[in-house]
DNA sequence: GTCTATAGCTAGATAGAC
DNA sequence: GTCTATCTAGCTATAGAC
């Protein structure tokens, strides 16, 4: 077998950036070439569904980007929940480059978008959710008051992903992860 | 002259629908076309500027709405603030059919739909905002704390939005609204 | 496994009849 | 003002050489 030019992790994160910036209509296999060193027909051969493909392992890509840096991390047992907060929070602002980037969740959140891949967007969304659900219950809030405070916390993110992009303000989305912490203290 | 078979109003529903739910780059010209009742062509006839224009006519139309069922709804000074905000939030669930459908702000949101549009949706969210504000300070909030509360409330809007979709939890959307109206009481 | 070249199609946009 | 017919460019996807 002749080695692969590019490695997974470089093509996902590529496909990443085109997608979460143009969203799946407006990310053309060339943009998506264009970004990742890789050809057309080079990428067909990788992913032989296509685009659509494409985008499934991206989402899988950035389910275990979760699962490892939001889920282990907020979960960790051998650290103090303060600690586990403050570096998922970190992990957070660094994933949407501190509110500059667009959730892929939410680019992908068309009609056609939703009918395509709603199950591996719900999917990433309650993972969120179950881990924060988890450190509510560590810093003693009942389950339903740490079910309800791990919504709103996804709800915070995404909401002031959008509108701080919106109103060209960025330092909102920072802020609103203050906000995030003071809610678990 | 040669009436128009199409009034203007319905000629804007008709984009806003597909516009918001497929986006800038998933909504083609046939779709406009099929959606409003005319033909391709005649849509250019009205929009010489094509697909850009009738997005910037749409905003147009939905900055209209918001000026006439948010922001007059909320300072209009012949009403009680709590009846105010009450009929301002029914206008808010309608808008966004109980949850189900898109914002036409976040549908734009892609980097391209940004460039394009971003002035007019920095305008819309800012009316939203000035509204809230307004809103806050009859309910005796100093200004500060009215502005940041004006803020938390479109992202709460933003947010509820996409995760009730997300997680295919309509009612989330519902219950968004609820805690918004506890925050003005 | 990657590439060049290209097929087949649909997109946005226009010409010109009515 | 609206329509049918059509242009060109760009799209997704494939064939086949290396």
């Amino acid at each position: 077998m002749r080695p692969q030019k590019v490695e997974h992790k470089q093509l996902m994160e590529g496909l990443l950036l085109v997608l979460r910036a143009k969203g799946y209509d407006g990310a053309s296999l060339s943009d998506l070439a264009t970004a990742t060193g890789l050809k057309k027909a080079s990428l067909y051969h990788r992913f032989p569904g296509g685009k659509q493909q494409m985008t499934e392992a991206v989402l899988e890509y950035v389910a275990e980007w979760v699962e490892a840096n939001i889920f282990a991390v907020l979960t960790d047992p051998a650290q103090p929940a303060k600690k586990r907060l403050n570096l998922a929070l970190q992990n957070i602002d660094a994933l949407y480059h501190r509110g500059k980037s667009i959730c892929i969740f939410r680019a992908l959140s068309t009609h056609s978008g939703l009918e395509l891949f709603g199950q591996q967007i719900r999917a990433g969304m309650e993972k969120y959710i179950m881990a924060f659900t988890r450190l509510g219950e560590d810093v003693k809030m009942d389950l339903e008051t740490s079910k309800k405070a791990a919504v709103q916390t996804l709800i915070d993110i995404q909401g002031a992903l959008i509108v701080s992009k919106g109103l060209q303000q960025q330092d909102l989305f920072g802020e609103t992860l203050a906000n995030i912490a003071e809610r678990y203290s």
